[in-house]
DNA sequence: ATAATAAAGGATAAATTTGTCCGAATATAA
DNA sequence: TTATATTCGGACAAATTTATCCTTTATTAT
């Protein structure tokens, strides 16, 4: 569905979120170590959202990755999809098509676009304040 | 969602459907420009849906690809994506991990439970038959 | 039988994605 | 001001996916 990037790219996300909600900045090194993903890829990754508005990065000793507080809530899992895998969920054709549409449509066209909206709706509808709450209560994992 | 080698799978299955619907067998060369595909990168998924008995192939002069009449209306999309991709889309977390399930879930479980519940329920319900006939009244098409 | 046709299969190459390394830039604290 | 901690950014490496090429095998038609 997503991109390995875009999958660590979220749990960094909701990490940092639940932290951000304490009042916590967090290294890299946590992040990974948190999510169990690679620390340099992770490093990218974090850039990416970084520049896209979604983290905060602060340089030098007790720097480190957070959400604003207020973010935490409007902060979905549509934008941090969008700025690491782009819009290709939104807009790919199912068979790869390049010019599938209404008018020009595959084959299963209408099938997937059921599809397409039901992931849609969820990406636009999910924060990352509610994402990372089953965390602090111990209901939700990000490792392994 | 799918490979690409899982997108030239379906769309060739496809092809071959509205043809053996004909009792038309066709080519490799047929199959890779009816749907746009690199010949021997499709010579290769062919033969990965011929060993799992999707379609059947037939050598030598005349032969080429086809598949039985009354398989037609039996084969899902699901058995193309399982004989290419594997089970990922069935049993694969959301955010990668491994250990996902309802006993230790990721934050995302639950939304995505719904997705892949609807991509199930949508791959297991679509048929070939259903599928090319839509490409025999010209309202849907493969390339491009 | 022989030649021609078409898929099968193995080896290899190109492209993309995933992942690493290291020096530069920046901020903090002593 | 200096040493240290941390992200940033570029170059590189490994792994995976996508794609090609060429020889072998099977089948058909002559």
């Amino acid at each position: 569905m997503f991109s390995k990037a875009c999958e660590y790219g979220i749990r960094a996300s909701i990490y940092i979120a639940g932290q951000s909600h304490k009042d916590k900045r967090v290294s890299l090194k946590d992040i990974a170590k948190e999510i169990g993903s690679p620390e340099a890829f992770t490093a990218k990754i974090l850039q990416q959202l970084s520049k896209n508005n979604i983290i905060d990065s602060v340089k030098g000793p007790s720097g480190g990755f957070q959400i604003e507080q207020k973010k935490l809530h409007k902060v979905k899992l549509s934008h941090i999809v969008l700025a690491i895998d782009g819009d290709s969920i939104y807009k790919g054709c199912g068979l790869g098509l390049k010019e599938c549409s209404e008018k020009v449509p595959c084959p299963v066209h209408n099938q997937f676009k059921v599809i397409r909206n039901s992931i849609i709706t969820m990406l636009e509808s999910t924060n990352l304040s509610d994402l990372s709450s089953g965390l602090k209560d111990g209901s939700t994992f990000l490792k392994m």
